[in-house]
DNA sequence: CAATTAGTTGATAACGTTTCAACTGACTTG
DNA sequence: CAAGTCAGTTGAAACGTTATCAACTAATTG
């Protein structure tokens, strides 16, 4: 009748069984399992041995004495677009040579950053990927310092040495905004990131300069702190647009407050670009498709994935031993679509008419 | 000058050492750690030394004893917007649950679907949560014969006795098929998926299912499978506007085939829903700020993700020991947008003159 | 105050691998 | 053919926890 609990898992078999049945010694099923030459006779016996009694590896047990687990942590805020997507291409590189992922997302609850943290390092993992949450700060700083390899992407966070695959967030926002500029635009908003994290700080400075190199000054009303956050993108856009003197175009500095910024213009019935010219930092299959289709500056994902895994192979393989934390900026591409749009000056006309 | 290379990580202090500090017994010190009751003076002793040590618990070795490694692994074809909002939602719940996830691509590669059972098998994870593939059946009903626990979601892998999540995709096939018909169509093309997929055939089903409950017979010049994948739908696509006979609505079984018909339509010039009717599996934000509005069968990601983390606690804790294996199947929602659009037929005409 | 009891504690044996120094043979080689 | 070489092998010692159980306290009771 008890045909016992759930949890009750078969014994499995191990080495020494393994060992045993074979007529060799423990030493020399290890061997076998980690590709090392064996002896003909004793290769066959054991080959036998592992296939009759079933037997299956324990990693962990391995992974006590290797100190190599073969798994990365991969920590980051959500797995919306463009963390999805390095996460995708990152879990394909990574197994390519030889390591899981271990994902966490933490929603930015600096207590699940923490937890993450905690989980990762008990499970001592080989390496930590993360996007730099500034919050966590002082326990990655500790965790660096008991000998964790952590690499940083796309988010910094400055000062602390480990190695960093980022994005020209910056000059990506200034080329971003340089456009908007270029094709007429002065009164552009701009819908920031959390001003706690480096990107966001970055993407807005790029705004500012860009703003700048053509002597307009910043008007506060066009600068909203939306947070990466769809509905504050939305509310945000309803303040906008009550001004007296409404921006003529819009930058949004991620994915998902270019989510909630469409979202309210669809249900106001504004259109892009006719009504104000939209450009968007990370870009998204479906823009293409969207009726105008949305101007975007678009992540290098598939090199930041690549330039993460290079880095942590040459780390892990002791090449290139102790030199300086790497720092990588990769390239982003303005991908010029119909969201925005010359917008009609004074002077436009005067020099249409030269 | 020789820093030592980056593979030396710094001596982790040990249970051993924090015991010897604290002046306690290693034991003690595990109680402690695993928050069993403690004498007063010894609890201040062994955090204290903890503390000094920098101290950090090593998983592994526990999860040799226990059996217990508070991992789940995670596989899926790829994080293309269903799979990565589900592993995005089950994170956060597993997390709640005290377990962290594994996540593998596979890339339907058969090769890379056998190395990620391997790769869970060896490192002893609690719980497998995948979406059934096919191609694997051998190889993970073995895994179920020595003990894995595994939940399949969403792909079903018919006569495995293990535990399922799925969703009702022919049921929700032939709702949104039948609102086609209900809005006067008949020349339905449809993009199936992957025909060796449970979800494949079962979507494509409900399809046939819909058809003949009105008496249509299957033109398959108007059925195409593709695959599940983008680049084939969007061919797909051009070879069904070349029919003499075109479709008037197309129906779209997953997320990617709704992509590359809607990139080739774009292309073509042609408008949703003025000349074609479009209703796809699977609902994306965007899909609501497209022009129209694409009407799209949502998959109750939450509740995927919820159920799953439910089943695998049960499981775990032992409770409900031995019971025969769930199949809970989840109810989809069809959100009617813009998209779709009545056919006007000459009865329709007829009746609206009445 | 002795006897009982409930709660902690300590020593030690696992858990399943890898590693390493010492050891075998079987081949070379002069 | 003796000495040297070398690829493979062996057995034992880790690795850092948890589990077990006998032994010890301190608190409670008759």
């Amino acid at each position: 009748m008890t045909t016992g609990d759930d949890t009750t898992r078969k014994r499995q078999a191990t080495i020494v069984e393994v060992a045993d049945r074979a007529g060799v010694a423990i030493g020399t099923v290890s061997r076998y399992l980690n590709g090392h030459p064996i002896r003909r006779g004793n290769r066959d016996q054991i080959a036998l041995a592992i296939a009759e009694l079933g037997y299956r590896r324990n990693a962990l047990a391995a992974a006590m004495k290797t100190e190599l687990t073969n798994t990365v942590g991969f920590m980051v805020p959500s797995l919306s677009e463009f963390h999805a997507a390095v996460l995708e291409r990152l879990s394909l590189s990574m197994r390519r040579a030889g390591w899981a992922l271990i994902a966490y997302c933490h929603n930015n609850e600096p207590s699940s950053v923490v937890e993450a943290l905690d989980f990762f390092d008990a499970h001592r993992v080989d390496c930590l990927v993360m996007d730099g949450q500034v919050g966590a700060g002082e326990r990655v700083r500790e965790l660096v310092n008991t000998g964790m390899r952590i690499i940083l992407y796309d988010n910094d966070i400055p000062g602390l040495p480990v190695d960093r695959v980022l994005v020209e967030n910056k000059a990506a926002s200034f080329r971003a905004v340089s456009h908007l500029l270029d094709i007429g635009h002065t009164r552009i908003a701009v819908l920031t990131g959390d001003d706690r994290t480096f990107t966001g700080l970055q993407r807005y400075a790029g705004y500012r300069e860009a703003l700048a190199g053509r002597g307009i000054a910043v008007d506060d009303r066009y600068v909203l702190d939306t947070h990466w956050n769809e509905n504050e993108a939305y509310s945000g856009m309803l303040q906008l647009l009550s001004l007296a003197d409404p921006p003529t175009a819009l930058y949004c500095c991620n994915y998902n407050m270019t989510l909630g910024a469409l979202r309210l213009l669809k249900e106001e019935g504004l259109k892009v670009p006719d009504d104000l010219s939209l450009m968007s930092f990370d870009d998204v299959p479906l823009f293409q498709l969207h009726e105008a289709g949305i101007t975007a500056v678009a992540q290098p994902v598939d090199k930041i994935a690549e330039t993460i895994t290079s880095i942590m192979s040459s780390r892990l393989s002791g090449r290139g031993a102790a030199h300086e934390p790497h720092a990588i900026t990769l390239k982003c591409e303005i991908i010029l679509r119909g969201s925005t749009r010359r917008l009609l000056t004074p002077r436009d006309i005067e020099q249409g008419h030269k």
